[in-house]
DNA sequence: TTGTAAGCGTTATCAC
DNA sequence: GTGATAACGCTTACAA
């Protein structure tokens, strides 16, 4: 049974009344099922939010007119009281970027065991709002926390306040200057094993796709850093503009830069690609250029997303275990939430070689 | 600016007094931007909410007192007094399958483009929690509308209240009975011409994968029903068991339902697969058994994600136009949160066929 | 153990 | 046009 409402017999006070035949329905509050159960609104919000000290009579007759009323606590006065929302947001650059969508996956399941929701904001590479996302713009006070998983600047986080704001992790960038917590891949070693895989597997003129046209975002000067270095330790001979430039780690990116680079000669007989969406594209551009991989031209990744499972030839890559990523990233954001003042903390999350098809058939 | 705060002399009446060193910083209320500005929390308010009868002289005073303090509107209390979030959920079931991050990613961009944020529920098939959000849960009152998208049964659509809860758009689903607004596809078209597409490029042994083992989604049924009759129109022979099971739409039991028809003999030249990631998980089934597509098996999807331009062959398809599919909804939940007692209307999305090479080459 | 009442920060209803 | 003040529905001292 809903509580009914009518506009012309309506009291606050005592809206338990009749049963009015009208259209509209009003949800069921703490006082009304105080008063339906007769009892004070301390005693069912009580038994509504677990505390320990109530009776065992008290709470049947209260839960009893919960039920009659098919009353639910009110989230936003609540959050308003307490100020907890259980809400987390998720900041990353574009959803539908695998990727991006199997860490959202993940931390969504991750969130949800620890008992919080979570809202997911696209910035879509808009520098402004992600500038605006990081000093608590209004959003802030939404949420008890935020993961921050965009393609950063340095520059973009100086100037970040950061005691109090809202708590804050740091997704998959390296640099650490202990203000923030932060969940890290090591970009620099995944690229580097990337590159050795192939100075290994007997290819001599090895190019990348994926650095950034003109900003600098720490991923990819990680990756092309590793990328350097692995070729130096291997005293292999550098190819002139050995680095291509895609401006959004799109499969079409990955496809133009790819075209660019077969056109060339001498052609390279590998490409290291910063991400497998890039890699992916790669290898079209190879096959709609009449060449094959891995025979003609190696390819690998990073991410290890599932296409790169079942394309042809299979992708090899470096899994960087998102799942750790998000587990560890909720589990921080939580403590943090809960003790605000304790020491930042860096976790390096584990990466993994995949070698498949793509270099090694 | 920001408000310091300091236990020891701390007035909630009069926080702006002097300058403390601590650590602790309270963000700025509507009552402290008013004292500061010498005015009353009423004007303040108009200010901020963009009212329109507010002299030029007191505006200006309240401006430059909102930028000394930082101050920002607390938007739960807003949402308290007013009962608008401002937030939308978007029920999924994944939102790692593409399909769904390439819907969610376009009703993200709707949204924000009217005011709106959105909230991702993912429900992993788990059809209790289904249920609970379309009652309406705990969760009903934090949002201000609800975009369903997850495969659910007719049964579970019965028994929602339809009056009373939170506005409700379903997206996908064909039958319409005129209590939800819809936002629909045309499934059973799809699939039937997806289907004649195959007889028309001369196929004759034509099985489909993708029914549910048990539960009645109206999804694959439809799927189901548009391949059948497209049969029929043919008047093609059948297949003995041409419709194959997948529980969950992903590659791989795309992989493992087409090694399965693949072992039969006769073995079938042409398989539809009801979406696009079972097509994929087909494909490479058919290259692990040493046969070609679309020589020895035509293969094509519906949904038309950006993997299947890029796979090799690239994927024949239906596409379902999910940027519509997203403005439509928002559109139609904008409307229907202004408007609670409008007619429900249903909507159905443009499709399209895409013959590409794993049909035609 | 349970009741009373004071806010949380807004918006909106009254007066002036 | 602007100023006091009462809600919105909840949690939680403080009392009993």
């Amino acid at each position: 049974m809903r509580k009914p409402y009518s506009a012309f017999a309506y009291d606050a006070n005592d809206r338990m009344g009749t049963f009015f035949s009208t259209e509209v329905w009003m949800a069921a509050t703490l006082r009304d099922v105080a008063s339906l159960a007769g009892v004070s609104v301390r005693s069912v919000s009580n038994v509504v939010s677990g505390h320990p000290h109530v009776s065992g009579d008290l709470r049947d007759r209260v839960e009893r007119a919960i039920a009659d009323l098919d009353y639910r606590p009110n989230p936003i006065a609540r959050t308003l009281r307490t100020g907890r929302t259980g809400l987390l947001m998720l900041v990353l650059p574009e959803i539908d970027v695998p990727y991006f969508s199997g860490l959202a996956r993940d931390v969504i399941v991750a969130a949800s065991e620890r008992g919080y929701r979570v809202m997911i904001d696209q910035t879509g590479h808009d520098h402004a709002r992600e500038r605006d996302l990081l000093r608590g713009g209004e959003r802030g006070m939404l949420v008890d926390g935020m993961l921050f998983a965009p393609l950063a600047t340095e520059e973009e986080l100086d100037g970040v306040p950061t005691a109090s704001s809202t708590p804050l992790i740091l997704l998959g960038e390296h640099r650490f200057d202990g203000r923030f917590d932060h969940v890290a891949v090591d970009n620099v070693r995944a690229a580097y094993d990337a590159t050795t895989h192939l100075i290994e597997a007997g290819r001599t003129r090895i190019a990348a796709i994926g650095a950034q046209p003109k900003l600098g975002y720490t991923t990819p000067l990680q990756r092309a850093a590793g990328f350097t270095r692995a070729l130096e330790a291997a005293d292999a001979r550098p190819l002139k503009d050995r680095i291509l430039t895609a401006a959004r780690y799109s499969r079409n990116d990955g496809y133009t830069a790819a075209r660019e680079l077969l056109s060339r000669s001498p052609r390279p007989d590998a490409v290291f690609c910063f991400t497998d969406l890039l890699a992916i594209g790669a290898m079209r551009a190879a096959f709609d250029a009449g060449l094959s991989v891995p025979e003609d031209l190696a390819v690998i990744g990073i991410d290890d997303i599932e296409e790169g499972r079942f394309s042809r030839p299979s992708l090899s890559t470096v899994s960087l275990d998102t799942p750790f990523i998000a587990e560890e990233a909720v589990e921080r954001i939580v403590a943090r939430i809960e003790h605000p003042d304790a020491e930042a903390r860096e976790i390096i999350a584990p990466h993994a070689l995949l070698p498949r098809e793509s270099t090694t058939a």
